[in-house]
DNA sequence: ATGGTGCCTGAAACCGGTTTCTGTTAACCG
DNA sequence: CGGTTAACAGAAACCGGTTTCAGGCACCAT
């Protein structure tokens, strides 16, 4: 490991002047003259000084952090979603911390012991229960994502339940589908919850009667495949399965293809996320596009500028529209007229 | 927002003892009496008082962090891995840092720049330049997951070349096939370098010609599906298509089966990781079992480890043992005993 | 010459903890 | 009863920065 540290002192020393003016040099704050910030910016040049962190957040009462909590990190969403957020984060100087509390019992504890080391948490719908999050909000700025934001926590998400409506009517009145299953728990987040709920809106709209349940599975893909061995088992199988998002979509497809069954001709599959296979598997997956980048960035903005001023941050919810996207997994021959479903 | 924050001092005279009092109190260091330990207690009990993290890190010199920086995050292959680095940094009350450099042209100085926050950080192999490499493990340990050590730097990983050797041995060997493609770029990162290396050994080993040129392409699953469609719109396909990931390999094979081909008797595929949907679709996948977890856990135990004695601190680089996980994908019909590739 | 103004600069306080160091007190021992 | 020792408590220094505050100085107008 390297040379120990160097202080500002030292550099105060080595260059002769106070630490107050290395401290103006290196953040350019103040008037320096030219004479003493050459010599100042000499000895840092020389010595490869470079502030610590911990000095400098302790002084600024700021972390310069943002987390980012989600129940456990699996496909593409994910992947999105930090990668949005990051590109807030990054370039006003914010590192990310990442927590998946993947269900473990002590994840309250964690997200509490988080918000001592960040500057803004970004929750996730579903993650953790009212209480914490209420009190996490106490303590820190935080922001909901993908879930129902509170009086004090706003959120940031898309209207799923107009989303997944809009897809079950494409089903029911232009295709003229009848048995559609719908796959994925409601319980498990906010998200799915709204979109079972879209599906059944969708159904009594038009004067038909939804399945009473759901097909609860977990959202990854081998639970996909799962729950299209259940389906198709049955002696009466669903004209269409529904699926809460696109991993379970592709799982379901990977489920039924390897059943031999003919997709669309002998089994509709849906998804949700317009993930990049959707596009690309056969046939391509028609689903509803979310902006999940923009979604995590506009999180990231939110807590950057509460974590700037304290003062009346205005904890808007933000809704943004999302998509139909529809291919030919649906049983359209190709593609029709997508209908944004915006707010 | 809650109540401004709660000082040591302020707790010290409300309790009317000395921070130095308190300090050993809500650390539980040092000697105090029933009495005012009582007392401290009731007043940290009575404001909520949680010691400020920076605070105690810059008097500790040290930030409670740790730092993972990979290339892009897609897949379980990530999430285990995050999982496996978290399982052991959280109950050493340490936090997670998450860098996704994913090709930004910024990547250097942002991992410089993680470096002052961090007690010690991960670098998937080939995430950055062996260069900055070596700069980085001069402000902070480190260690390489998958990918070479370097002399001051430990690694972690696995035997990719000997792993995916016994893979393709089996198929050349025991299912007779000759006619195999590898799909996955070595340029890309060390993992795919050894494994295409592994390959072509195992070719050699056997006086077989291997094919001069994997089929480069990224590794996520709809890669896959671009890579089975070149291949498989050649004149000539290949008998076996042997993919550097299971990601891949899954979407070859939702690829194949979309072109209505059968596998394994018109094609075998096989893939690298043992994901959970490899288990799970039809024909479930021959493939390599990789410890990911334990790789992520061991990395941060030896960051753990060197953060806490800088002393000589044993670069040793770890390597974990695979297994060949046989399944119908590649021919066989039953689980055949599958062999250990250790280390 | 005097007073006012504005630009630089450094001493010192501050952020919120931990730790050393010194001093007091009580217990224990011969 | 005198002396050594251990337990305990608090003042102050320290971690590495930033920021306030006051002073010095040059320049200008009166």
């Amino acid at each position: 490991m390297g040379n120990s540290r160097i202080t500002v002192r030292e550099i105060a020393r080595l260059a002769g002047v106070s630490v107050a003016t290395v401290s103006r040099v290196s953040n350019g704050t103040g008037q320096v003259s030219a004479d003493l910030r050459q010599r100042v910016l000499d000895a840092i040049e020389l010595h490869g000084y470079r502030p610590d962190h911990l000095g400098r957040a302790l002084a600024a009462r700021r972390h310069g952090a943002l987390g980012l909590v989600f129940p456990g990190l699996s496909g593409p969403y994910f992947s999105e979603l930090i990668q949005g957020f990051e590109s807030e984060a990054v370039p006003a100087r914010a590192s990310v911390h990442i927590l998946c509390t993947h269900l473990r019992e002590d994840a309250d504890a964690q997200v509490l012991e988080m918000a001592r080391r960040v500057d803004g948490i970004a929750v996730m719908g579903g993650t953790i229960s009212e209480a914490v999050l209420l009190q996490l909000a106490d303590l820190v700025p935080v922001v909901v994502l993908a879930g129902p934001g509170r009086d004090a926590v706003p959120s940031v998400g898309v209207d799923n339940c107009a989303a997944m409506g809009g897809l079950t009517r494409h089903l029911l009145a232009e295709h003229g589908l009848r048995d559609l299953a719908f796959v994925g728990t409601p319980e498990g987040s906010p998200d799915v919850s709204q979109r079972w709920a879209g599906f059944l809106a969708a159904h009594r709209e038009l004067g038909l009667t939804p399945p009473t349940e759901p097909v609860r599975v977990s959202m990854q893909q081998p639970d996909g495949v799962l729950a299209a061995e259940e389906l198709l088992r049955d002696r009466r199988p669903p004209e269409a399965i529904v699926c809460a998002n696109d991993e379970v979509a592709l799982g379901a497809l990977v489920g039924a293809l390897g059943r031999g069954l003919r997709v669309p001709q002998d089994l509709v599959i849906t998804g949700f996320d317009d993930a990049p296979m959707a596009a690309l598997v056969s046939p391509p997956l028609t689903t509803v596009r979310q902006p999940v980048r923009e979604l995590a960035a506009e999180a990231a903005r939110l807590l950057l500028r509460a974590a700037d001023g304290p003062g009346a941050p205005a904890p808007d919810s933000i809704v943004l529209p999302t998509e139909l996207v529809v291919r030919r997994s649906c049983g359209c021959s190709t593609a029709t007229p997508t209908g944004g479903t915006g707010k």
